[in-house]
DNA sequence: TATATAAAATGAGCGCGCTCATTTTTTTCT
DNA sequence: AGAAAAAAATGAGCGCGCTCATTTTATATA
């Protein structure tokens, strides 16, 4: 049993590296499971063995760099940041890993990571989005309180958070520079608005 | 070709009409085009010859009932309405006429009028956007001046909006009155920024 | 080591969205 | 009306993601 079990991750990881290669080469949608497959050295339907789903394995390979980006973030953290430069951190880490797969993100994430859908069935893209809300939900308890419910306040940040990045795979600006600027103005709306210093009509 | 052209309009309405009764019945992902095709007397291959894909048909479809909630917002709009009023106004014309369509919604909005992909080649959704926002680029140069660029402004609008959309679209709350919550909160927001008096660190 | 059992790999094949060479229908021209 | 040209409909077939009955391999038992 201990054998075979390496053995499947080790296969597990040859899946992975392949399907990396051939996603950052010719793309997602343009990538086929059969080649990723024939250039592993499985079979066709081995590959499903290992990830229930092209989409799956995709969002595997992602969650993990995000994963790579939200330890930078702690790492890098001193703890001295206010509520809008913690966040920042927060957002530029995994940014700063994403980049090099900025390529083939966009789809990806579009139905992995998506707003839509409750339950889709990508466990890895779940897990993804729930780490990262809850060290939001960190950031907000030791920054501030929120008197808004937190059902509104996890909608608002997910939709500005999911929003910066679909800006970000596509920004073409020198250095996404565009981006900044978005994550910098997303930001400090939703500090605001957590904040509870709404001007109007209350 | 005064007779062709006519009977190719009936035929294209016959295709919507047959698609929307099998998208409410069983859903988007479960009717296959087949099925569209064959209720609708035509063959496979015909139907694509009046919709590029199955996502242009179904977003066709949807784009029309939110034509139909924006000239609701045309007609019942007074005029007096403030900056917030107008924008709650807009946003909850289009969801009562989508109500119906609540089922099949997510989906289909999920890749049509994504915020990912730049020209996603679905005419029917790049224009419903496009023309939603125009709507909104007016309510915010007659009620006000907007200080921060309009790329900022208009994507920090479409992922609020997109995300309202996304919630309303699984809101299972009586009345769906979260989705009121969040479409409030989500317009102080806005409004907030859009008016430019962000309080901290300029 | 031989046998039984469990785990993993396999690839033919399914149903899907969609294409395109061919056939059928409609329009135009004399 | 009949022939030529243009437009539209057709359905066999492609390549895809994915499934599942079968085969192959690894493990446990004697």
């Amino acid at each position: 049993m201990r054998i075979s079990q390496k053995a499947k991750e080790e296969t597990k990881e040859r899946i992975l590296q392949t399907a990396e290669d051939l996603f950052l080469d010719v793309g997602f949608e343009q990538t086929t499971t059969r080649q990723i497959a024939s250039a592993t050295g499985i079979a066709a339907g081995t590959l499903f063995n290992y990830f229930k789903t092209k989409e799956t394995l995709a969002m595997s390979l992602l969650a993990d760099v995000m994963n790579n980006g939200r330890e930078d973030y702690s790492k890098r953290r001193s703890g001295e940041e206010d509520f809008e430069e913690d966040l920042f951190l927060l957002i530029s880490s995994e940014l700063r890993r994403l980049r090099p797969y900025r390529k083939f993100f966009g789809p990806v994430l579009e139905s992995s990571m998506s707003l839509f859908s409750k339950s889709n069935s990508c466990p890895a893209g779940e897990s993804a989005r729930e780490e990262h809300l809850e060290i939001v939900r960190q950031i907000i308890s030791t920054h501030s309180l929120s008197r808004i419910p937190s059902f509104i306040s996890e909608t608002l940040y997910w939709s500005l958070y999911i929003g910066i990045l679909a800006f970000w795979a596509g920004d073409e600006s020198r250095n996404q520079e565009e981006t900044l600027e978005l994550i910098d103005y997303s930001i400090k709306l939703f500090a605001q608005t957590i904040s509870g210093n709404t001007s109007s009509s209350e």
